[in-house]
DNA sequence: CCCTTGGAGTTGACGCGTCAACTCTAGGAG
DNA sequence: CTCCTAGAGTTGACGCGTCAACTCCAAGGG
């Protein structure tokens, strides 16, 4: 009893469910960070992760592999960002080559105004939700996909 | 101390896990549809919509409310799928109006052979990762968050 | 000293999902 | 009969995320 078969009726609504639930979630909170703040959840976590680095540099590569995502993301997100002023591109290579992003003073300052606000957002969409089994479930789950799934 | 304040280090991570965890998924979930019949994950909730409706014909309003999506999101999928050949807008109306879409014999062929194929994925990928309480946990979260933030 | 190889970064194309603006028509109110 | 308004559907613009292809430079081998 191991060949594929289809879902029970339960488990289809489930999965429809709660990939629904994950779409209105993220859909929320990016509103409100783009109505408050004019950015994306995607920018936020450049913005916040260049916040917390000391020396307030990273590389293309640093910023990929910190947020765990592909290079060809951050590098389209950083275009856009770039182009709003929020993020700069230095050039300190020894030939101008452009090595290093960094914040702007606007990057810095919206970082700073949206920190608390979006931790809060999330606390009140998402973690006040859980109750502690649940929250320990999502985290259980989320590390194991994680490892599972990573590259 | 119920202002705003900055989540937890652990919690903060727990979030970020998620995001990554729900994002590594679907990736795969895609890439296996994609890989092995042609198409997305959003392409086949429509074509299983459409299939299993009696009658096999539906508006693009009863879709949109059927799968709890925004009529534009279904339109500009149509569109898509319509130029794949996966689906026809048929004419029916009085006044040569479109009005109902439907599978064509290529939607129907491809929805037959993804039926099983992608239940076993999503079995594979997520319902075979969780324990009972974990899924139940899942559950309840989904149901709540999707009536807390519905429409 | 040249050449090649690999790694870092970028780009373009494409599909998804959202928002706002638009078209079209059917069904009344007058 | 005419107008006009509400609803259905579409469209365009835009940002996100992925994939594949490309550029460019640095380093090492010959």
């Amino acid at each position: 009893m191991s060949e594929p078969r289809t879902l029970q009726a339960e488990q289809w609504e489930l999965w429809n469910d709660w990939m629904q639930a994950h779409r209105l979630l993220v859909r929320e909170l990016d509103r409100d960070l783009q109505r408050a703040h004019g950015i994306s959840k995607a920018e936020f976590s450049v913005l916040v992760t260049l916040h917390r680095t000391p020396g307030g540099r990273l590389r293309v590569g640093e910023l990929a592999e910190s947020l765990d995502w592909e290079k060809s993301r951050v590098a389209h997100l950083l275009t856009r960002m770039e182009s709003r002023e929020l993020v700069a591109r230095t050039d300190s290579g020894s030939s101008g080559r452009r090595i290093g992003i960094e914040l702007t003073a606007k990057g810095r300052a919206t970082v700073a105004s949206a920190l608390l606000d979006h931790a809060d957002n999330i606390r009140r969409h998402f973690f006040d939700q859980l109750t502690p089994e649940q929250t320990e479930a999502v985290a259980a789950w989320s590390r194991q996909t994680v490892r599972t799934l990573a590259r």
